[in-house]
DNA sequence: GCTTGACTTAGAGCGCACTCTAACCCGTAG
DNA sequence: CTACGGGTTAGAGTGCGCTCTAAGTCAAGC
């Protein structure tokens, strides 16, 4: 995680082909532990990830998890809609609708867009605080009373 | 609130002067409802603020809230804070250095800074996040599987 | 053979920031 | 006079997203 702090953004695909192929050449899927380490996350919040039905992950023969590359991608996917606050609600919606087949392209892509703007708004929210921060940073360096 | 959407940031004196002298006059304070109405919060958000130690309010005669231009003036500061995510334990500490006087400048200083930082790490998160977002929008259109 | 440690499950618990309820009070309009 | 609309209080409840517990299983190392 954290690595990609700085970078410039367009190099997206990259992250996320990387972050598939990580870790040796997991031929038969990694662990929950190796997931947890290479997505940044916790094996608690994986399995609630799986709970909730977000992700489907495979056992192996005596009833570990092993996720899948597919199974990896998702969480890595997971855990960028989680970083801009998307309600696990619309995430469960999303992947129902991925199950559903191609015909529900559209409805997909409406909930990506509408997410899109819930995540610009915010960006501009925060700028705004921000600039309150800064404001009172710098006028008399955080002495005046408000 | 958001009618300042899109504006350009550095007019933040202006908002927050605003922001003190809108709705009349208020010779004798704002209400409950009237300060709620302003900061684009509800009345209990305001009762439990005020319950938490993050704004001290007068009352009338009667009992009722009277909120001072200061008070007010410490609600819309809160606000912003909370819409950047700030702890109300970090605010808390904020205000009880603020009560303590002018030596606690320092230390006042060091939690905006702390949490400017917060708020910068925040950000780039999130424009992470957006490009993930927007390859999804773009690439097949919300059709490929992670 | 036994211990260790990483996993499994179902389900309970937690922390945060509200959000609401219940019972009561007060001032004005009809 | 009484109903109503808006306040008041203490305290309980809610929703979210984890986070942890308890009890059990499995495979490898000493």
């Amino acid at each position: 995680m954290d690595s990609h702090r700085g970078t410039d953004l367009p190099a997206l695909t990259d992250e996320l082909v990387r972050a598939c192929e990580t870790t040796r050449d997991l031929g038969d899927g990694l662990s929950i532990a190796e997931v947890a380490e290479v997505t940044g996350t916790t094996a608690y919040t994986l399995r609630y990830y799986e709970r909730v039905g977000l992700v489907d992950v495979d056992r192996d023969a005596s009833g570990w998890r092993t996720y899948s590359r597919a199974a990896l991608g998702r969480v890595v996917f997971i855990t960028k809609l989680r970083l801009s606050d998307m309600p696990i609600r619309d995430i469960q919606q999303y992947v129902e609708l991925v199950k559903l087949g191609d015909s529900t392209v559209p409805q997909r892509l409406e909930i990506m867009q509408r997410h899109r703007a819930a995540v610009q708004a915010r960006l501009e929210d925060m700028q705004w605080a921000l600039a309150v921060i800064d404001y009172k940073i710098s006028t008399y360096a955080g002495n005046c009373q408000p």
